[in-house]
DNA sequence: CTAAATATTGAGAGCGCTCTCAAGGTAGAG
DNA sequence: CTCTACCTTGAGAGCGCTCTCAATATTTAG
């Protein structure tokens, strides 16, 4: 297939290329007949601009970075990404944008391709996921005037944009089903990766004070949202009696289960488990069904590119805009699920 | 944080745009002192040649796209797609590339964006998974003449550029690796989305006609690569009572193992299961652990981009290529599990 | 019917870079 | 010391497109 430029298709219709070009913008003040031929021209050849051409000189690529600066390890392990990517693509599509993924795979390659996403002028903006504490990064982002939207907080509290769940109303609510359930020595595995983590943790004890229960540093374990944290964490855990745990993302409750499994402890007839997330394998999971927070991830992937594209257009105000989002919902916790639990509670005690 | 031209940095420099670009691009034939100085005043101000401007003169813009024609579904159920992606990032981060990710979430979003991608000349080269059978999109992918390597082999003949593991001795494998364990009622599930499910299934045949088993239709199942058609045909299969199945991926597997469960059955006492991909979650899959066929997906990933590369380069003769990649290794089914198995076949009867 | 307003089009500059070409320098050969 | 060969640099064209500006064509008001 032949690549044609404007001045051809001009040609081709007996035009100049500035018509064309016009045509393709549709501009008004055109007259109609002409319009008409270049665009029988058009259709003909199958002319398409060239996007680099176009680029140069609007200074606008319309490519949207973004960057997952985990582990390799995480981006597998955790489905939470796949979750996050196809929003965003799926919203660039739509948009008539074009995704960049930058997945780091080690600190030094971290700093070689923010040095050049951000140099070289060819992302419009970028979308970080703020799925680890990382201030370099930040830094030099931040100074590069690029549009950045974040998805989840970042860590640091310059204004920055970023689409965020409500964290803590999430914890709140887990550790409160917990509660409502009967459960009074609850546990709980956070995530010291980024601020989500501590938001959960929050809503966790505002749950527990609300309800008039003590909270406790011996009932806190620690993880980096992969399985196999949930899992050594448990085994911590597990020494406290805790009744019932709230692990701050699925993949970690599901690590988690697996711990008690092998320690001969049922779920949730012996434990009770609640998870964060709402991933598909939590939805389908039997032996236990497991119980989580939902967590609309890919609708933040649809937000985030909606407002980096608003940035980008200077269509938001120099104010650090935080769009959140609430829509939680109890995933379909199996109601014998529910049952078991009120049954345990009468035989477990710490 | 400033934006520099070429131009800019020449006069801070006290030289010419030209001899900027030639410093940049390391052309022999510089003074040192002057190389010097210019590098100097690139450090200080921390130009970086904008990319676009590069792209329009060399008709090159360093982006390779990767299309991934799956539903949505399948990329997420499928850790496949994540170890793919994974391996094609690396590969561009090493490279120099930066990697479009498209994902196809209708059929009419197919049709614009590879119009829009194989039109518009953004990308060098493309990668596209052979997820499915879709001829449409080959016709119009190769008229455009642009430079694309599949992952797996696409289903024409023409001459395309792919690279594939060896999907015929991978089924030779599994199904010989039963036969081992003295089955000899083997049961298939095999994906019909591409030409890596007849491959298996050649393989399979292949094993069971070199040690004198009988092949018959009864025994195959057909899935579409997902967790749910592996547990309907696996549903479907158990009526034929087959001693072992081999499912052509591990998610196929794990639907299989759900169905055994629900119908009261053992993996693998009752019916063997062996799978195919060596997905994390198969190797730390326990009740049952699954054997499975190894096959290197992120390595398939980085030679898809390093063959690419070189057909962009034109250092791959007119012929097609075709590589292929056969390091194939038998998960470690834990030996416990080859024992069970053993033990199975003197209880097991069709 | 004429002037003013508006519609329609092309010429040309320029986005930031690469690359060719030619000019001026410098060094080695004769 | 002169000639040739190579080194070193800048000027300028041009990649394909957008956009301003000015010129021409058409319409409307008076």
């Amino acid at each position: 297939m032949k690549r044609y430029t404007l001045e051809e298709i001009g040609k081709l219709a007996g035009v100049s290329r500035a018509t064309v070009s016009r045509v393709i913008n549709h501009y008004p003040h055109i007259r109609p007949e002409i319009r008409e031929r270049v665009e029988a021209v058009i259709a003909q050849t199958g002319f398409q601009p060239n996007a680099v051409a176009r680029s140069l000189v609007s200074s606008r690529t319309n490519i949207v970075g973004l960057i997952i600066p985990s582990t390799v390890e995480e981006v597998f392990t955790d489905p939470y990404y796949a979750y996050v990517i196809n929003g965003i693509s799926q919203s660039c599509n739509t948009n008539g944008l074009i995704l960049s993924l930058f997945l780091i795979h080690s600190l030094e390659e971290e700093r070689n391709v923010i040095q050049a996403v951000v140099g070289t002028g060819l992302v419009d903006g970028l979308i970080i996921t703020a799925s680890r504490r990382n201030r370099e990064m930040l830094a030099t982002l931040l100074a590069s005037q690029l549009p950045i939207v974040f998805i989840g907080q970042p860590d640091n509290d310059t204004n920055t944009h970023y689409v965020d769940v409500d964290n803590v109303s999430g914890g709140y609510l887990a550790t409160e089903h917990l509660i409502s359930l009967g459960y009074e020595n609850i546990g709980i595995i956070v995530s010291y990766m980024n601020k989500s983590g501590e938001a959960r943790l929050d809503g966790y004890k505002r749950a527990l004070n609300d309800h008039g229960l003590p909270f406790s540093e011996d009932l806190v374990a620690y993880g980096d949202y992969s399985l196999e944290s949930g899992y050594h964490a448990m085994k911590q855990l597990i020494k406290r009696k805790p009744q019932a745990v709230f692990a701050t993302n699925d993949t970690m409750a599901f690590g988690a289960i697996r711990a008690l499994k092998e320690a001969g402890l049922r779920v949730p007839e012996d434990i009770a488990i609640i998870g964060f997330d709402d991933l598909p394998s939590a939805q389908r999971s039997e032996n236990p069904a497991l119980s989580t927070i939902h967590q609309p991830i890919q609708q933040t992937g649809l937000d985030a590119v909606e407002l980096l594209l608003k940035v980008v257009n200077g269509e938001v105000q120099k104010a650090q805009h935080q769009s959140f989002r609430q829509r939680w919902l109890f995933a379909k916790a199996a109601a014998h699920l529910e049952r078991l639990a009120r049954e345990a509670k009468n035989t477990a005690t710490s």
